[in-house]
DNA sequence: TATGAATGAGGATTCATTCAT
DNA sequence: GATGAATGAATCCTCATTCAT
C-alpha cells in the first residue's frame, strides 16, 4: 500500500504482497489483475513476475497465513473456541484489510487447488487441537461443526453482513458460542429431533 | 441443457438461464465465460447478448432463485433446522448440479450486488421464520446463529470437503444440529467463559 | 495484402496467409509478430486467432506448399532437375514476394518442427522421383547432393546473393547443372581423389 | 562457457562471446535471449550492455569468425573441394558446437546485415581460390556452384538431416563432390539438356 | 565498476461485446 | 430476428534496456 522508498527490494515486495492480499480478499483470483496490484504499489507489472514468477504463485503467497499460536494445553475447549471466534471473526484483520484469509478463499473456492488449502488449513490448522481434546463418539465431526459454526460465523459477518451479527458485540457472541461448544462437547443424551 | 427445437425463443433463453446458473455456480462470474454458455446450448454467443443484453444481467437473472417453502408453521425449532439442513446441506441441488445457491454465491461474493442478495436471502428468506419462533433476548442474533451453522456447514460439507463432515450422514448430522438448536433455544444460564 | 471487401471470411483469412507467408519469410518465426500480420490486413488481431487458432498453426498454414506437378515420367533426370532448378531457384514466388518456401524455413531451422517438415518436404516431396529413377549404388545420396545443389543455388541466390549466380541467367545455370546431374547419375569410375 | 576467476573482465567478455554464439548459432538471433547468454556465464544481465552496448553489437561481434586458413596453393581443385567439404560440412565445429558458422547465419538471414556477412565470406573467403584456378568461360559461376553444393550438403545433412547424407561418410561424400567438380572443371562438350 | 532493482514496450492470447448482413 | 464476422481492450507474461546504488 504505502510505497517504499525507491530502489527497496524487501520493502517493495512486501507492499506487492499486502496489495495482493487485499485485491484477492476482495475481488477473488479471477477478478483480480496484476495491473491492478502493480499500480496499487505505484510499480511495474513486470517486477510482481519477477519476485513471484507467475500470478498462482502471488496468490498462493499471499493467501499463506500463519496459524495463530495455539492457546495454552490446560484451557477448556470453550476457551478455545473464544480464541478461535476471536481470531475469525472478529479480529481487525489489518493485512487483509479486515478480510479474514479462510472468508477470502470462498471467494476463489472455484479454483481446486484453492479448495484443497482452505481444507487443509482448517482441519491441521484450526480444527486440530479441537479433535484431539474432544471426547466422545466421532470427534472429528463434532469438531468439524464447531468450525462450521466459527466459518458460518465469519461468512455471514463480513461477507453477508447479516444484521445481528454485525451489531453484536464480541462477548455476547462468545457467550454464544460457548453454549453450542458445550452441548457439543457434552456426552449427555441427544435432544429430541 | 438439450438444445431446443429450432427456433424457439423461449426454450433456447430458457436453456441459456440454465446453463448460465450451471457454470456461474461451479466457476464464479469471473470464471464463466459467456462463449461456454452459449456452447452448453449450441448457439452462437451473440444470441447471449440480444436475449439478456449483458453478461451482468445474465448473472442477475440466472441466480434469482425462488426460495423452497418454508416449513409449516407451528412445528419445533429443531424441526425447522432440520428441514434448512436438508435444504442447504444434504439436498441434491438439480438447477446448480449439486451445490447450493448460498454456497454458489460466494464464489462470487467480491460483487456488492451479490453480497446484497446473500444477506436478503438469508434474513428474509431462511431466518426469518427462524427468528420469529427463537424466543428470549435479541432473538435475531440466535437465529442467525442457527443459519451461521448450517451455512458453515454447507461450505465445509460443499467446498472445503472437510473428511468428517463429507462422510456423516444426514441422521448423524441432523442429531448434533438439534443438540445445537436446543442450546441456543434454551433460556437457561450461560455456559462459563 | 490487399485488404477485401468488409466482411468477407475467406477474402480475410487468405489475405491474412499471404501476409504472413511473406512476413515469416522475410524475417523467420520469431521475428514475426502476429500484430504485424493483422496491420498488413488491416485486420484486428484477434482475427488471427479466430481463424488460426495460434500462430504456431498460422505458420504451419502459411508455409504449406503445394509442390509443382511432378514431370512426365518418361524425362530424363536431366529435365527434372531443370524443372526442379526453375521452380526453386528462378521462378517469381509470387505468393511468397520472391522467397521460395525451402529458404524461407532456413530462416527458422531453429525449430525442431520446421526442421522436421524441411526435411519431409525435401525428402517425400522434391527429391522422391529423382530417388526413384536414379540407378547405381546408393541412388538417395546422389538424390540428395543434387537436391543439395539445388537447394544451395538457392541459398546463394537468394539469401546470400553471391553475385555470378545473381547475374546468371536460367538457361546458363541449367546447363551446368546438368553436366553436374549427368556426372552424378553415370556409374562411370570416379573421378581420383 | 566455465565462468572465470571474479573481476576479470577481458575472460568475461570473452566468456559472453562464446555463449553468445553458440546461442545465436542454435537459436538464431530472435529466439536468444540476453538473459539466456548471460546466465550461461553466470554473469547479471546488465553486464552485456556494459560491455557490448546493445544485443545487436553483441551479435555482430560474436558471428565474426576468423576463417580456416585457405588450403595451400598448387593442390588440384578436387583436393581443394575435398578441404572445403570438410570444414564446412563434416568437421567439428567447436565454437559453435558441432554448427557451422555458415549455416548458423542461415538462421538469422532475415537480417540484411547477416546476409551481407554470409555472401561476403562465401566469395572472399571460401571461394576465392577456387575461383581463381577455376579455368574456362565465367570462373566464378562455377565457383558458386561448387560453393552451393558445399552449402547445400551442409544444409541437408546439418539442418534438414537428410536421410542418405546424414548416413553417409566423408570418403563417400567426397568421391561424389569430387565428380562434380570434375564436371564443372572440365571445359568439354556441355550434357544435353 | 559492476550489480540488482526497476522499467515500459511488446509478446501471444482471450474476453465481452457490437456491427453488418 | 438471428448469425457470424469483426473489434478493442484486457489478460498474463517476457523482452531488451536503463537507473541508482
Amino acid at each position: 500500500m504505502q510505497r517504499p522508498k525507491r530502489r527497496d527490494k524487501a520493502a517493495t515486495r512486501a507492499a506487492l504482497l499486502d496489495a495482493a492480499r487485499l485485491r484477492f480478499a476482495r475481488q477473488g483470483y479471477d477478478g483480480t489483475g496484476v495491473r491492478e496490484i502493480a499500480g496499487d504499489v505505484g510499480v511495474d507489472p513486470a517486477l510482481v513476475f519477477r519476485y513471484f514468477e507467475s500470478k498462482d504463485r502471488l496468490y498462493a503467497e499471499a493467501v499463506r497465513t500463519e496459524l495463530p499460536a495455539g492457546p495454552a494445553p490446560g484451557r477448556p475447549l470453550t476457551d478455545l473456541a473464544a480464541t478461535l471466534l476471536h481470531d475469525v471473526v472478529f479480529a481487525d484483520w489489518e493485512q487483509f484489510d479486515g478480510e479474514h484469509p479462510l472468508l477470502v478463499m470462498l471467494r476463489s473456492s472455484g479454483r481446486a487447488a484453492v479448495r484443497d488449502r482452505l481444507r487443509q488449513e482448517l482441519c491441521e490448522g484450526y480444527l486440530k487441537d479441537f479433535t484431539e481434546r474432544m471426547g466422545g463418539d466421532d470427534p472429528a465431526l463434532r469438531a468439524e461443526m464447531v468450525g462450521a459454526l466459527l466459518l458460518g460465523l465469519g461468512v455471514m459477518r463480513s461477507l453477508a453482513g447479516t444484521p445481528a451479527l454485525a451489531a453484536a458485540g464480541f462477548e455476547e457472541t462468545r457467550e454464544l458460542v460457548a453454549r453450542v461448544v458445550t452441548a457439543l462437547t457434552e456426552a449427555g443424551p441427544p435432544a429430541a429431533g
